[in-house]
DNA sequence: GCCAACGTTGGC
DNA sequence: GCCAACGTTGGC
């Protein structure tokens, strides 16, 4: 299973939407970046991402797990662009902040430090782990 | 095909 | 609200 990073201003979606979704899952939409929707078309059903609120927030709030694989936007007819559902699998017990994401030596390299305008991005297993357990979130 | 101008994202 | 980083657009 690979794991990823999925990015919402909370103000547009939040996680609480995601988890009022429920089990059958939402679309994740709106991407129209091509290194995002090249994340997106890699993800597989049952890989799990960290929901990430940018702007208001700025933490990771939980995990969702992909419910469908990437199929053609119905909004962008012709276009390349791609949707994944997700669905919310548990909350963080304790988000993990950006502040504490850069404040940790061994995240440095997490893609959410180095490139930070990309709104879906695969993270290590070991950038995985470490944020789970910062979180206090038991896989 | 280069690059300046512009728009958008997202942290601060 | 500002601005840096980055992607995209369009003139040449």
């Amino acid at each position: 299973m690979r794991h990823w990073l999925i990015k919402s201003e909370p103000e547009v979606w939040s996680w609480d939407k995601q988890v009022a979704a429920g089990a059958k899952g939402t679309p994740w939409d709106g991407v129209r970046n091509h290194a995002a929707k090249l994340n997106l078309m890699a993800m597989k059903k049952g890989d799990q991402a960290f929901f990430y609120h940018s702007n208001e927030g700025k933490a990771v709030v939980g995990v969702a797990e992909v419910v469908r694989e990437a199929y053609p936007d119905p909004a962008t007819p012709g276009e390349p662009w791609v949707l994944v559902d997700f669905k919310a699998l548990r909350p963080f017990p304790t988000p993990v902040t950006l502040v504490a994401i850069k404040a940790e030596p061994k995240l440095a390299e997490m893609a959410l430090v180095k490139l930070s305008r990309l709104s879906v991005q695969p993270v290590t297993e070991a950038e995985w782990k470490l944020v789970c357990e910062m979180g206090g979130y038991k896989g």
